[in-house]
DNA sequence: GCCGTTTTCGGCCCGACTGTTTTCAGTCG
């Protein structure tokens, strides 16, 4: 069972906790707990051997022992005694917007009685259901109620939906070409985009857009006619929320720029920094939301035109958007020890480039050449790049032509850099590193014979292969080749590429020390379905002590400025930069690079 | 059910929108 299938299991129950009438707090705690999990970085069942479930934040004595019976047994009687009460069919209707539990509930107690075929599909009998208009009939439905069910349901069949979470890359397309078609309205004084966008999270569920206009009413009305819509979901007096061709949804808030500062921190959330933000205002009888900072105790709402302004008057320090997510930020906030957060233009360098050198490469080579890059990275105001081609192709050579191969290579770029005079012609970047990026095989060896070394500067190691392993051979295969001399970054670590593949399973802890033992930093890929280490490992290989490069890993010279998202990842992950080692200037980077001794 | 440098008990965010309502429930964010 993992992740995604036991945050699934707790909803499922507090689902049934809510139509059988329990306590809406232990409701709320069962979906809270089931959003930590979901959004842990490490298998929970890891986390379970070790018997440190109840450090998972909003997991506490009774659902980790209800979890401990999970994964022992595979069921949980108490759970199961509540689900277990749940009409057939009634989870699958969730999926239908505006169908909720109390609905659901409703829907398939009926669906699941004589007259309805029980053979067919819930969503089969739903459809007779409404056909014969009998919904109308429930208690706490009508006419009206009938007509959207049937409507969603529509939707639904027809897959005008809003589809899976979009990679962050996506959004910013979207939102830009968004951004054209909102300032011909010449009512909107702002745009921004909001919610998990702004908090630079991997992958965005919507849109999140909020506008200052003079004229509410007609930006409203403008939004929804953006051309690339398919469906209105949703449109009232303060925003609307439409969804547009490929399934991404965009939610749109309105709101006067006097208010506009309270709309930025609601709307940027999280969730769980609201809540929390909000509870923590309460304690000083201050209530909060989009529209302000409401006195209780005179009932009077102060206004905020800047978000600052709205942290501040809490007594606390504004908050940067990437690490609002409920992680012990407004402690800090409050303490004045906010992390000052790494940012794009303390970027000193780029490890981790394929070139377009001409030789029998194990993987897919660059396409751009080393001219081209190194102009890039003068633009970058860098003062280091690493050439990390893949290391040649093992079979049908033999150690000693791959030596060759190797260093043949290495003079090839000594003679495009000295004798061809390229870093003269590029005097801000004072060295170009030649490395390269070397599979690390089943066994935990490299790819590469160990006298190739003497033709390098040092080397990335990265899993491109045999991705499923048990946790234990996974640990001891990347423990084994963290341990060759010349390794300097362990590449995108745990190999996942967002939406197609898992990351690996492995024992990080000892992954970590094995980096800290060797000094080796560990990568932050900037590729946007990479984004690896994700940042919630981040966090957790910050507090092992281990230190990190943020790399793009391109293989076109444009994707050099993928850079911004691996500082994104790294900043959610807590990251300053102190803790970024390609921040640092050339002559220091370069001792840590080319450390003798190994 | 969770959680705590003022608490191990007594709190637990707040609003938009819609429908079926005479004051609120359900859903979504
Ligand atoms: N106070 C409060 N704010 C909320 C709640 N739900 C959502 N918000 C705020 C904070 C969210 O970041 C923002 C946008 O909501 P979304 O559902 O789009 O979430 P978000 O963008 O964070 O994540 P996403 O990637 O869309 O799943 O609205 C809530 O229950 N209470
Ligand atoms: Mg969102
Ligand atoms: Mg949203
Ligand atoms: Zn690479």
């Amino acid at each position: 069972m993992n992740n995604k299938q036991v945050s699934e299991k707790l909803r499922e129950v507090a689902i049934a906790y809510e139509i059988l009438g329990e306590n809406r707090f232990r409701i709320n705690a069962y979906n809270q707990a089931a959003d930590s999990i979901e959004n842990l970085s490490t298998d929970i069942q890891q986390i379970w051997q070790r018997g440190d479930l109840q450090k998972i934040p909003g997991v506490g004595g009774s659902l980790a022992q209800h979890l401990d019976e999970l994964f022992t047994k595979g069921s949980v009687k108490h759970f199961e005694e509540f689900t277990n009460k749940m009409p057939a069919g009634m989870y699958d209707l969730l999926i239908i917007r505006t169908i909720g539990p109390k609905t659901a509930f409703k829907l398939s107690k009926l669906l699941n009685e004589k007259p309805y075929n029980q053979r067919a599909s819930i969503y089969e009998r739903l459809e007779t259901a409404l056909n014969n208009k009998v919904i109308q009939d429930l208690e706490g439905f009508g006419e009206k109620r009938q007509q959207d069910i049937y409507d969603a349901l529509k939707k639904y069949k027809s897959g005008t939906r809003k589809k899976k979470r979009i990679l962050l890359s996506d959004a910013d397309v979207i939102s830009q070409r968004l951004s054209v078609y909102l300032k011909k309205d010449k009512n909107i004084q702002k745009i921004d985009y909001l919610g998990s966008f702004r908090r630079r999270k991997e992958t965005v569920g919507d849109i999140d857009v909020s506008v200052a206009s003079k004229n509410p009413a007609q930006t409203i009305n403008y939004f929804i006619q953006y051309p690339d819509v398919v469906d209105v979901v949703d449109q009232g007096e303060k925003g609307a929320t439409i969804l547009i061709n490929d399934g991404v949804q965009i939610d749109l808030r309105v709101i006067d720029l006097s208010r506009y500062g309270s709309m930025l921190q609601y709307f940027t959330g999280s969730k769980y920094h609201n809540i929390r933000l909000r509870e923590y205002a309460l304690e000083k009888d201050l209530s909060l939301s989009e529209w302000g900072i409401k006195d209780k105790k005179t009932g009077k709402t102060k206004k905020f035109s800047s978000e600052k302004d709205f942290y501040t008057f809490i007594k606390l320090e504004w908050i940067p958007p990437e690490i609002r997510e409920d992680q012990g930020e407004i402690e800090a906030a409050f303490d004045k020890k906010l992390p000052k957060l790494v940012t794009s233009s303390d970027i000193k360098g780029d490890l981790h480039i394929h070139s377009d050198y001409d030789y029998p490469s194990s993987h897919d080579r660059g396409a751009s050449n080393l001219e081209e890059l190194l102009k890039k990275a003068s633009d970058r105001g860098y003062e280091y790049i690493g050439l990390s081609d893949h290391n040649p192709k093992l079979s049908g050579h033999t150690d000693k032509q791959i030596i060759a191969i190797t260093k043949e290579r290495k003079t090839y770029i000594e003679h495009l850099l000295y004798d061809n005079k390229l870093l003269q012609k590029y005097p801000r970047v004072k060295k170009v590193y030649i490395m390269y990026e070397v599979d690390i095989r089943t066994n935990g060896a490299l790819a590469l014979p160990e006298q190739a070394l003497d033709y390098l500067d040092g080397i990335i190691i990265s899993l491109h292969s045999n991705f499923v392993l048990p946790s234990q051979e996974m640990t001891q295969r990347i423990v084994k080749a963290l341990s060759f001399p010349k390794v300097r970054i362990f590449g995108h670590p745990t190999g996942r590429l967002i939406n197609e593949r898992e990351q690996i399973a492995a024992d990080w802890h000892q992954v970590f020390e094995m980096c800290k033992k060797n000094q080796i930093a560990l990568e932050i890929n900037s590729s946007p379905k990479r984004l690896d280490l994700p940042d919630m490992l981040v966090q957790e290989a910050l507090k092992s002590g281990c230190f990190f490069t943020i790399d793009t890993d391109s293989h076109q010279v444009n994707q050099m400025d993928h850079m911004p998202y691996g500082v994104s990842v790294a900043r959610r992950g807590w990251a300053q930069k102190s803790d970024i080692l390609n921040t640092q200037p050339f002559e220091r980077f370069d001792k840590w690079f080319m450390r003798g001794g190994d």
